[in-house]
DNA sequence: TCATATTCGGACGATTTACTCTGAAACTAA
DNA sequence: TTAGTTTCAGAGTAAATCGTCCGAATATGA
């Protein structure tokens, strides 16, 4: 296998965006967050408690509980959730796993990677969640 | 953790741009290999039965044995070697997660990624091992 | 107050990936 | 022929990631 993001982030992007397309301050329970995306429950009540405890949720324990953003959605970016969950290692480390590779030592791809890289990166920074969550406003996402 | 190749996969990549300098039919012994790159013994040789297994490389038993390039360096890239190894997974999965996710029924980042990705691909596919081989060859990388 | 619904925290189990060990097979050279 | 050097194949170990379970804490509403 490979790819970009681990599971675990890959969960907690959509989660995220979820959230995001819910009215400012409402709760949501970890329940229906699992039943619309399809996430294990348990695994996910895990993530979203790394995520508060990133800052990023608020949570609220009892009936009426969840989560909910700790931030205005337009205030918050997919890059923020990455950071949280996997770090930074995709943008800082040789696509060749060479360690000596760096712009004084490059490998044969870095100059091309690092062009797709930053733009990767502007994939996740540029646009909020308040604007992306809209573009998934689809029953097909299980988003409202 | 997130990364884009498995280690094997860097792995045998680095030892496929390795071979690539290497005389024509020359025979490349597991331990060169492990002393110029720093990669665990076994492990490599593991990656490179599995290299042999799907024909992209030839060995030899016994003293002055090893293993080489099965074809010119001028026809391998390095898309072949990740396909040998970590398959096209990144490639063909969402970067969101996203099981739903496709051109009918596109997630948020969708368009953006799917151009990425193809360069990405074309970063891989685009030149032969030989021309690659040829910018790695530094004293820094332990390349000849 | 009390039954219920929720998050919290930590331990636990399962699966995948990374890495090691060992003995056998094959080739070389003396 | 024989000792030494290498790959080969399969099993085994270690660590990371993925996912589960349970009991406690906390809030709600009857």
């Amino acid at each position: 296998m490979s790819l970009i993001f681990s599971r675990q982030c890959e969960y907690a992007l959509q989660a995220v965006l979820y959230l995001a397309l819910k009215p400012a301050g409402e709760m949501t329970s970890i329940k229906e967050l699992t039943a619309k995306l399809s996430i294990p429950y348990h695994f996910l009540a895990k993530i979203l408690q790394d995520l508060r405890n990133k800052g990023l949720l608020d949570s609220l324990k009892g009936p009426t509980g969840g989560f909910r953003l700790a931030l205005p959605p337009e205030r918050i970016t997919l890059l923020r959730v990455v950071e949280a969950i996997d770090g930074t290692g995709v943008f800082d480390n040789c696509v060749l796993g060479f360690e000596e590779c760096s712009g004084k030592n490059p490998c044969a791809v870095h100059e091309t990677w690092g062009e797709l890289r930053d733009r990767i990166h502007g994939m996740l920074a540029e646009k909020s969640i308040a604007q992306l969550a809209k573009d998934m406003k689809k029953p097909e996402y299980g988003f409202a």
